[in-house]
DNA sequence: GCTTGCCTTTGAGTGCGCTCACACCTCTAC
DNA sequence: GTAGAGGTGTGAGCGCACTCAAAGGCAAGC
């Protein structure tokens, strides 16, 4: 399977309605625009972020961001490829903690390619049943509504 | 539409894939067990979470548990079935202080339906939305997986 | 009677992930 | 030149949702 068919079988799975967050997100993963040379706010802007956060993540080693002459940040492509990836296993629950030994092992000079894989393995399961629970949970909602939709005048 | 049907309906727009959790925990919202009795340690274990967390919700006004002559927590039917609701909602993201407002609807004497379908149509746009978020970064958590496999020994 | 264990209340503590305040710097526009 | 917008690093603060500690009550078993 081709990696943009991958994307696209991934995405056929997502479907996300309301939200905003669509294929163009998931192309950041894949995509190589060197050209990119965003400030902080820009950066920010895009991954939907504070830039106190950007910076959070850079002091504690998240990320190494490039400086320009002024000594402002200058994200380039290979930082926000990270970031984008960084903040998708953040709002998916991954905690910091993880994230950091996760960049470690990316960072390590050594062969780490079987722990990142096992790292992600199981946070793919956790991704499967907390995405089971939430259905759970709408199944729950949609249970409330059906009920309230039926009484709409006791 | 019997309840039961409801039941069934909801469930079929939840799906659950992997997990554990089924339609088992699901009945639980619906079932009417007036012969449920539990003290707090075994509520605790049933709904997964901490005694202190029960504690805490009874605290904040979420619940309200009736005593045993010893003074002890004795869990019935309905404060187990609010439970149940309520560690769903959360599990699921809704903050503490939304429930807050949830339950003071549903205690109030007035008629509060429309509000509290409100709030559960707006949380279901949000646990859509949470959904969609976590099948995306499953879908970026698949990539790094096939990535993974393609070069086990870069 | 005394220990053990589970319960009670209340106030205080914890951990996480930001988020802010502060003092300072560096451009651009007027 | 000076105001203003935006940046910098660092330490401290915050909000949330628990989680624990301390001091004590009750009941069963030895």
């Amino acid at each position: 399977m081709e990696p943009d068919d991958a994307l696209r079988e991934a995405l056929r799975l997502a479907v996300d309605p309301p939200g905003g967050v669509s294929i163009e997100a998931l192309r950041e993963l894949a995509r190589d625009d060197d050209s990119t040379e965003w400030d902080i706010a820009t950066t920010a802007a895009h991954l939907g972020v504070n830039p106190h956060t950007l910076r959070y993540y850079e002091r504690i080693g998240l990320v190494c961001v490039p400086r320009d002459g002024a000594g402002h940040r200058r994200y380039d492509a290979a930082a926000v490829r990270r970031l984008v990836f960084l903040t998708r296993m953040r709002t998916s629950g991954m905690p910091i903690s993880d994230l950091r030994h996760y960049i470690d092992l990316v960072d390590a000079d050594r062969d780490t390619v079987s722990e990142r894989m096992d790292m992600m393995l199981e946070h793919r399961d956790t991704l499967r049943s907390q995405i089971a629970q939430l259905q759970l949970a709408l199944a729950a909602t949609e249970y409330k509504i059906a009920t309230y939709q039926k009484a709409p005048r006791p």
